[in-house]
DNA sequence: TCCCGTTCTTAACTTTAGTTAATTTTCTCG
DNA sequence: CGAGAAAATTAACTAAAGTTAAGAACGGGA
């Protein structure tokens, strides 16, 4: 990746602070922004209505892109709602602005193709295979290994949203690795 | 899609037929190939060294695209292992070629995005979705609603597999459902 | 049509997860 | 620092899933 290039994208890009709790995108929100997290750790999530409560959906820390992916590539409304989940900055360009940049520039486009695209892709993924390969207990394992730096930031209740558990089932699953390991 | 694209890319591509049970790609294949299913049915499946068996991944019926997204995107050997589950007609063009291709027609590249990158992203996509905000009897229904084309061609212990679950696990669900019913 | 292998179902049992609620611990921010 | 809120743990119970195994049903050749 040339520097020459990620300059270009800036100059494109608008810097946004949010304070932990602040809302990026809201739900049913139809604008096709993408996100470069600079600081700070943003979550998605999903109002369930049969249960009466929001479900977390996925945790992005510092360094990750940010693409609504039901707005910008499905032509949906936001299903999620992306908060802040703590003090965070961003920068943000609008992903048609954005193509047009990438199109006439093959840097931009190497970078479109392999961080936007192959990214996403690539995380979502290797999650199904881990919904489908492993057990709820070797989940939480896999998950802490990748993304420490995202569990120890983040209270467990999310952390078992992601995985598709309970908060009481993760707490249950900690303390039977915990004595296991004695 | 402009039908004289759709001959372009056919005039590169090659035919093949295979026989139940034949496999389309090996497991541990580096080739970048992209195979439309003209008819019949195929499955991706892992061998399971734990478990000592294989675990079916996802099950693709006629007029599907695979691309094996361990080689073609993730520059990694293949992880499954993709065997005709019916007898297969399948047409295949190596990835570069099509890329390629795509590049020098707006036409081609419109498909390559929208078939190739987004579906695979959507399907992906929302199979997270649903092992994140469904129960596994939730996710039979599902998917019963969403393939029922795959869903009555294939055995339920392979149904079972894609869903996550095991096929004992699968003929309880079925029996509930069908004694909620009455 | 009959046979054999695969698949499905059912049962019995074990383990784990969901649910609800009470209690303890930890955070947060005024 | 301290009070109130949020989160985590624990318990008791229910529901569901994993495991193993046995028998029934099914299906695809010969």
């Amino acid at each position: 990746m040339k520097i020459g290039s990620v300059i270009t994208l800036l100059r494109n890009a608008t810097t946004k602070h949010l304070k932990k709790g602040e809302i990026l995108i809201p739900a049913g929100a139809t604008g096709k922004d993408v996100f470069f997290i600079r600081k700070g750790l943003v979550r998605s999530y999903y109002w369930d209505n049969e249960k009466l409560e929001e479900i977390t959906f996925q945790l992005y820390p510092e360094y990750n892109i940010i693409v609504n992916i039901h707005s910008v590539l499905f032509d949906e409304p936001s299903n999620f709602s992306y908060q802040a989940f703590e003090d965070t900055k961003v920068y943000k360009i609008d992903y048609n602005s954005m193509i047009d940049l990438t199109s006439n520039n093959p840097d931009l486009l190497e970078i479109n193709r392999r961080y936007i695209g192959r990214n996403a892709m690539r995380q979502a993924f290797k999650r199904v295979e881990s919904f489908v390969f492993m057990s709820p207990e070797e989940r939480y394992l896999k998950y802490m290994k990748d993304y420490p730096n995202v569990v120890n930031r983040t209270p467990d209740k999310y952390i078992a949203n992601v995985l598709g558990i309970t908060p009481v089932s993760l707490s249950r699953i900690r303390n039977r690795l915990a004595t296991k390991k004695k």
